[in-house]
DNA sequence: CATATTTATCGTAATTTTGCGATGAATAAA
DNA sequence: TTTATTCATCGCAAAATTACGATAAATATG
């Protein structure tokens, strides 16, 4: 890649795209089900439940973070973090604006 | 990295992963979404819609096969490439049932 | 058969992502 | 105040992604 294209495609191309791209990680994915699944939220607890070592936890929670699907407050010494429940609304929407332009085509 | 840790994680967040990896770029997006609306979908026509050279279309393309998102028959030189519904209903699900269990907590 | 069209694949280069250990910064505890 | 705990960030290395031109493969056209 010499030049990046991303930008050359519409805003909310490139919003979805974000998106999905929080999402594209098993690590990722495996942080907002524990989140969803628990009241607190604690770092520490995160990682001990991932197979991963605490650095690299905190960077997967820092693009969550980025991506806007969580969010997160420090209490202490330790960090909460929690579902952002409208930014996943959000990418509901998307996927579903998405799918309800799809024409019933049969050429495949 | 040295090693590949994705395989640590659940079959499920790691198909998750690959489905929302599939979207996570514009323009696979802006892909999805031209053979959502139109009938016919010849690969030469997203090309030519899309800000990209042919080789790195095919590429997306190609991409988007392997999650299964689209399906694609050959046609003589042509090459015809659909949305696959049952996927997207499936990341959909996905999707849905992620949310379902989230707890109303209140820490942020 | 020779040529044109269409698309997939290959090779390559730049960039981004992933992962970890080490370290720093901040608060809590002794 | 010293020490411990918790977490973010830095620096690095390996791997994956992105993008393109060139080319190959297959079919269509003259």
């Amino acid at each position: 890649m010499t030049t990046n294209k991303k930008t050359a495609f519409s805003a909310e191309d490139q919003e979805l795209a974000e998106l999905a791209k929080a999402l594209a990680h098993p690590a990722r994915v495996a942080i907002l089900k524990e989140l969803a699944a628990r009241r607190s939220c604690i770092c520490g607890e995160i990682v001990e439940v991932l197979p991963l070592a605490q650095s690299t936890v905190s960077q997967h929670l820092k693009e969550l973070l980025k991506a806007g699907l969580i969010r997160g407050t420090v209490e202490g010494t330790k960090s909460c973090y929690c579902i952002n429940q409208e930014a996943f609304s959000k990418f509901s929407r998307m996927m579903d604006e998405f799918l309800s332009v799809t024409i019933d085509n049969k050429c495949c």
